[in-house]
DNA sequence: TCGGTCAAACCGTTTA
DNA sequence: TAAACGGTTTGACCGA
């Protein structure tokens, strides 16, 4: 899966649905929770960040800044109010063997938001920023394998110092958003695709109409079966099966290789294409 | 495990 | 120049 599939995507998406690039993040309303409630929250801690990476932090009192280094997302990471709870409770609150997975080295930044969210029986979604370092090394593990057995967590976990839940989320958040510029890239070829499509439609109506023309100013090749018509590969004009006529001038109406023998029945390119079994033909 | 979603954190631009 | 604002990224959660 992930990267691997990339190479093998099926296109799946219809011609005519042109989802932009961004529909999933613009699917993203900012809500009024998001307003800066560092601002106007009476704990003003902010971000920190795991060891190997360290956040000031701002604090709205004027205390000036403070630098607190993380050891796991337990660390003072700020909360604000969400009905989202029980999920929080189960990781934050003790979760058997995940919590004994943790080092004893958390190590708590100074601040008193936890315990104050608490009193007033609300909790948070807690977001932590991995590290560069962090990224970096799950990139490197996905590269390798997108998805992870139970030992792979527990490993990578303990490298990284993060809970396996943590890892576990990073993976699944990683595979989906693989895919989701994957299903971008299909779009972005199929659109390519139409486009080719509709102007060689366009340009195929266009000889058409010129054929049709053509049909009534010389009733000559009315009598000419189709099959006989074949196109120079030069210069594109149509030539008569018998040697009798000239290039009409804008032609492309044999393109059977197979049948056409007449004077100029070598055809070098098909005029068609099919998208999604030789899409590198027209896209 | 995936798809959808939320929301914190971050970043770039605008404005007073 | 700082605050405000809008957009983007990404960690986390829930339901299927």
């Amino acid at each position: 899966m992930g990267l691997d599939d990339s190479c093998n995507t099926g296109l799946v998406l219809g011609l005519g649905l042109s989802p932009t690039p961004n529909n999933y993040n613009h699917a993203i309303k900012k809500t009024s929770a998001t307003v800066d409630h560092r601002l106007i929250r009476l704990d003003p801690s902010l971000t920190l960040s795991l060891s190997g990476e360290s956040y000031k932090t701002k604090t709205a009192a004027g205390a000036g800044d403070q630098i607190c280094r993380q050891t796991s997302s337990h660390s003072g990471i700020s909360s604000f109010s969400s009905g989202r709870v029980k999920r929080e409770r189960e990781i934050y609150g003790g979760d058997g063997e995940e919590e004994a997975e943790e080092t004893t080295e958390r190590v708590v930044c100074s601040r008193v938001s936890d315990d104050h969210e608490d009193e007033e029986g609300v909790s948070a979604r807690k977001k932590l920023r991995l590290t560069k370092q962090q990224s970096a090394v799950l990139e490197d593990s996905f590269k390798l394998h997108s998805t992870l057995n139970p030992k792979q967590k527990q490993n990578l976990a303990r490298q990284l110092n993060l809970r396996p839940r943590q890892v576990e989320v990073w993976f699944q958040n990683r595979r989906a958003r693989t895919k989701l510029k994957q299903t971008e890239v299909d779009c972005e070829i199929l659109k390519k695709c139409c486009e080719t499509l509709t102007d060689e439609n366009r340009r195929l109506q266009k000889e058409l109409q010129d054929l049709k023309a053509l049909k009534l100013s010389q009733p000559f090749y009315m009598h000419m079966p189709a099959a006989t018509l074949t196109m120079c590969p030069s210069c594109e004009r149509l030539g008569g099966g018998g040697g009798g006529a000239g290039g009409v001038g804008g032609g492309t109406a044999a393109v059977d290789g197979e049948t056409a023998k007449g004077a100029f029945s070598i055809v070098t390119k098909p005029r068609f294409y099919n998208p999604f079994t030789n899409p590198s033909a027209a896209c």
